[in-house]
DNA sequence: TTTTGTTGACTTGTTCAACACGACTACATA
DNA sequence: TATGTAGTCGTGTTGAACAAGTCAACAAAA
């Protein structure tokens, strides 16, 4: 019994499964925006492309259509879901009442979360002035997501990065065309709500927050409707 | 194009798969409260037992993990998982959220709803009745599922199921020790919630089913230091 | 006697090859 | 134009095999 206190220190070393590696690397390519909504892909092309055999491979898509960031057919196969505006619309709705209770809790006890938002605002200016897009979304919606964290509730955290990730699926590809025009908007009110929260300010934190979300949602349904159209 | 106008009954045939079928059938065996929280499942067995191979049981089980109702550990096994205090408090927590969230828009459009708490209610009246307390949990459960469905938000109501499913777990087993002084007080709150939701008094409303919430909370709260405490 | 190696049985993790079955296409027929 | 018929392709599912990690029992050493 040598050094037992200093066990305290220690956490868990992650072992990662080659089905989770393999998770997170279809993850990455779907989030990074390479492939497009409606994208089909076949199984077996797919399994030796990422080196893996098929069964692993079924296994990992299992665990992303549990998450939404795949979807299947029997006998059809596997498929980049898109959003329809009513998934648009629910999906900021569950937003809305998820981050309005975090915003809440988080001007009780600002000091809890502050750092993290503000380090959230930070990489987002820097994200701008780089003029790196993909950062840009990353930032955004971390913003979000330290936010939540204030709730201290691992499944709701879960529910609510899983909502991120659909949406992130849905801007990372419209991304490539335009929509750079907002996110000048997106910071300052990112700047705004963190003022608020620091202020303790509810009311005000959540009329900005209320109206983030309500800009945030009205510009993908328009860049949605726009792409729609440009296919047609 | 013959009785083209009569396709509109026409629903599409759920047709369902191998692996779903065994992931259907785990989760009733999970809830039916026959397997205890802790015990370890061994695949090769378990697959034989359900008449399909390791592969398919592998993928269902991947779904029911991914749903709370199984948790695996590499290179050791299948556990069913065993809820601990804090994840019960965290649990009502959310539920508290989100059923309040819909009992709000429930007082709003109370017509839209009554009829399917109604049953709910009547349905738990008719399980005590007959002393059947498979059916209790269901009814009770039933009735804030139904509550939930007001927000008409599938995403919420399937994260709203997955919470649901993992307090039937932990409630499903407990259930064969003692608990039976409770069901009258639960059929009275729903009776009482569902009145003053009839009567679309939010404030009401609110009141009763927070505290319908927090009884239901402590109730399993002591169940579980109970059964922990004959463990030892 | 307690700690530290070693062994071996057992289970999970992963792969591979095979085949049944549904979906889709093209073509033939009426 | 509508219906029937191959045939092809990809998914759904299976069974067996092997690699790798876990655990317990036991041997060796301090």
């Amino acid at each position: 019994m040598a050094a037992t206190d200093l066990f305290h220190a220690l956490t868990i070393l992650p072992r990662s499964s080659t089905v989770d590696r393999v998770a997170e690397r279809l993850r990455d390519l779907l989030l990074s925006g390479d492939l497009a909504p409606g994208t089909s892909l076949q199984e077996i092309p797919l399994a030796n492309a990422l080196g893996v055999s098929r069964n692993t491979l079924r296994e990992a898509v299992r665990t992303l259509v549990a998450e939404g960031l795949l979807s299947r057919a029997p006998h059809k196969g596997i498929v980049v879901p898109s959003l329809t505006p009513d998934d648009v619309r629910e999906l900021f709705e569950i937003r809305e009442l998820l981050e309005l209770a975090a915003l809440q809790r988080a001007c009780a006890q600002p000091n809890k979360i502050l750092p993290a938002l503000q380090e959230k605002v930070e990489g987002l200016r820097r994200a701008i002035a780089a003029r790196k897009e993909r950062d840009v979304i990353e930032m955004d919606l971390g913003f979000h997501q330290a936010l939540l964290n204030v709730l201290d509730s691992p499944r709701l955290q879960h529910f609510h990065a899983v909502l991120i990730s659909e949406l992130r699926l849905a801007l990372a590809f419209l991304d490539r065309k335009t929509r750079a025009g907002s996110v000048g908007q997106i910071l300052t009110q990112h700047q705004q709500i963190l003022h608020a929260v620091k202020l303790g300010d509810v009311e005000r934190s959540t009329r900005l927050l209320m109206k983030h979300l309500h800009d945030s949602k009205v510009l993908l349904l328009q860049l949605l409707q726009g792409r729609k159209e440009s296919e047609s």
